[in-house]
DNA sequence: AAACCATGCAACCGCCAGTAG
DNA sequence: CCTACTGGCGGTTGCATGGTT
């Protein structure tokens, strides 16, 4: 309400953007790279705010961009992701090349939680609806770890859950309410090859609650150990977490010293900028930048 | 045919973190 | 240290479109 958004402030243009201010705009980071955002306006001739075209260019004009609708195994696998990162647009777009967060945004909030309402699952916990009624008011009043699911529970999987992901829009799914289901976890199965990781519910020991509270302060040590945490990660396959990691954007610019007027900024192929099964490891990040701290910190880079 | 409604999508807003001066 | 600036992110809004009454 207070202040004026920084189109106001310049007098710029807002709104849709006309099939010639993307082409200025296309043309000119074309040539030159993005560079500066709030320098490139001016640059290209447009009446817009360097933000305004960052978005621009990042949700529409970018050549590697993957229009028209998303798949079924996308779908899975944003609802995947969203269970463990929670509402971070970005690291789940990082992992479907081609798609950008505000396309996996709008996607969620105007279909997959319908989906999985239908379904009986909870789009914000990913807890069967039943579970998520009944639990509130029992006095839990802990705060919800969808997006920071425990890091032991990806470390050390339990065993094999009923449901895979393949399974989420199966006729059977959601699995008869005759156990209570956890969150999400990921893990490979043991004695199997690394394609058999997967991703599945965590089926809780309600009746362990002494056992639930050790564990969370399990949890709490391992946040506040990074050490464990550093200790943990290097234990991972590259297949464990799923990869998950720091927002990798694709790499538009290169080397500064090594540019020229052609490679300086073309986005990398799909296949160089994310194969999910032959990456590396890297960065691996459930909680994003607080993890991405805390094992910096482990590996004393802090 | 017109009015209304629902939906999807593009873009904006405001906040936050990082960084340069 | 402090401040200003910038880029990035998630939440939200508003418009266009298609379907229904």
């Amino acid at each position: 309400m207070g202040r004026q958004s920084c189109c106001y402030k310049q007098k710029l243009r807002k709104g849709l953007w006309s099939p010639e201010e993307d082409e200025k705009l296309l043309r000119h980071i074309t040539k030159y790279g993005h560079g500066c955002w709030s320098s490139i306006p001016k640059q290209a001739g447009l009446q817009r705010c360097g933000k305004s075209c960052r978005l621009r260019w990042i949700n529409y004009l970018r050549p590697d961009l993957k229009r028209g609708t998303f798949s079924q195994e996308e779908e899975n696998l944003i609802i995947e992701l969203h269970a463990v990162l929670g509402n971070r647009w970005s690291q789940i777009a990082a992992r479907l090349p081609g798609r950008t967060d505000n396309e996996i945004k709008n996607l969620w909030n105007s279909c997959l939680k319908k989906k999985l309402k239908q379904k009986g699952i909870d789009p914000v916990t990913h807890k069967p609806l039943s579970e998520v009624e009944n639990g509130e008011g029992s006095g839990s009043n802990k705060p919800s770890l969808v997006g920071h699911h425990p890091i032991h529970q990806y470390t050390s999987p339990p065993p094999p859950p009923p449901q895979l992901s393949s399974n989420w829009f199966n006729p059977e799914f959601p699995p008869p309410m005759t156990a209570s289901y956890g969150p999400l976890y990921y893990g490979t199965t043991t004695g199997g090859s690394a394609n058999n990781s997967t991703w599945g519910l965590v089926q809780t020991q309600t009746e362990e609650e002494e056992e639930e509270e050790e564990e969370e302060t399990k949890w709490t040590e391992f946040l506040n150990n990074p050490l464990l945490m550093a200790a943990a990660l290097q234990n991972q396959t590259p297949q464990s977490y799923y990869n998950i990691e720091i927002k990798s954007e694709p790499c538009y610019l290169t080397n500064s010293s090594s540019s020229s007027s052609n490679d300086m900024w073309w986005p990398q192929t799909q296949q160089q900028q994310l194969p999910l099964q032959h990456e590396p490891l890297q960065n691996p990040d459930i909680c994003g930048k607080d993890m991405q701290r805390l094992t910096a910190a482990a590996f004393g880079h802090i």
